[in-house]
DNA sequence: AAGACGAAAGTGGTTGA
DNA sequence: TCAACAACTTTCGTCTT
């Protein structure tokens, strides 16, 4: 048992110098599990299909073997029936490859009617799987990583169970579980950039995202801006002792209560642009701005804000 | 010429009566 | 439901490098 909590995750062997390409850092975890590798900091999915190295165990006794024994995929919440259920194959061969008889062949046809009819019953399971395979495409494109998409597929769930999708559009349900799993997560992202891969707009994102938040009785804590700093300062390609000063930055601005009220992406855009500054790493207002997708008035105001009540002077 | 700065007016969303 | 309001954006002109 004890020896089974080191087995799946956190393995760093062979990892130690490599880096996200996506922040810089050097977090990166490995996942048995689901056969990843990924990012701990952004969420970023660096690799995948990785070949588990892990043991096969012995089992000595039926508790151990159900513990030990690897068989069949993982189970997910990301498939409508969790990955779970027999299928039907759709090739009308038997095992040997032979094709089949016209009487079985028709038969095969209404076995497989059946079977998805079983599996897809009602109406709020074909919602659900056409939900978690939107945000398995969202997720995709964004590239989240695998417990992103688990979260955002649990908050989803409980959304259809609690019968909230009336009225709304499940691409925006499912653009909504998205945001929230990537906020619990702390590897946030924008709804602008969730909406820009989706057809809804940001608004309506926003809307059924605050709904769900309010009805599923979900407590988030307001994003803190330093969760934005390793994505932003990737993008910006600035070195790790920037975004580490950044982060200095933002911790004191947080105990000087500069960025209640403010938004997250701009006050963390101000942290970067006067670290990078302060380390000859110079970037444009424009530059830094444009990542974190604010404009350069409120990068402006928040540094403003931030030299002044931190007493930090440039040059 | 490009970037930084600031003023002023406009926009979308929250709040409180 | 409406108005007040703060944060943020847009736009544009000026100053600095």
């Amino acid at each position: 048992m004890e020896e089974l909590e080191n087995v799946g995750v956190d393995d760093l062997d062979g990892l130690e110098d490599r880096k996200c390409p996506e922040c810089g850092c050097t977090r990166l975890v490995r996942d048995y599990d689901r056969a990843e590798v990924i990012c701990a900091s952004c969420g970023l999915v660096v690799d995948d299909h990785l070949i588990d190295p892990g043991p096969e165990w012995r089992a000595f006794d039926s508790e151990q073997r159900e513990q030990r024994q690897r068989g069949g995929a993982p189970m997910t919440y990301t498939i409508h029936d969790k990955g779970l259920s027999t299928v039907i194959d759709w090739r009308d061969k038997d095992i040997y490859g032979t094709s089949l008889k016209p009487s079985r062949r028709s038969q095969m046809y209404r076995l497989r009617k059946w079977n998805r009819r079983a599996r897809m019953s009602d109406s709020s399971d074909r919602n659900l799987s056409f939900a978690l395979a939107e945000i398995d495409r969202i997720a995709a494109q964004l590239r989240l990583a695998r417990n992103v998409k688990e979260a955002a597929s649990m908050v989803y769930r409980r959304t259809v169970e609690k019968k909230l999708i009336r009225g709304r559009s499940i691409e925006s349900v499912a653009a909504s579980a998205l945001y929230v799993a990537c906020r619990q997560l702390s590897v946030p992202r924008t709804l602008e950039e969730i909406a820009s891969v989706t057809k809804v707009d940001k608004k309506e994102i926003g809307r059924s995202y605050r709904f769900l938040a309010r009805e599923l009785g979900i407590k988030l804590a307001p994003t803190s801006p330093i969760d934005y700093v390793p994505r932003f300062a990737s993008a910006l390609k600035l070195p790790g002792k920037v975004q580490a000063m950044a982060i200095e930055i933002l911790s004191q601005a947080i105990d000087e209560g500069l960025t209640s009220g403010r938004g997250p992406m701009g006050v963390a855009a101000a942290a970067l642009y006067v670290s990078a500054v302060m380390n000859d790493e110079q970037r444009t207002q424009r530059e830094v701005a444009e990542v974190a997708r604010v404009t350069e008035v409120t990068v402006r105001n928040r540094y403003k804000e931030i030299i002044e009540h931190l007493g930090l002077a440039l040059e």
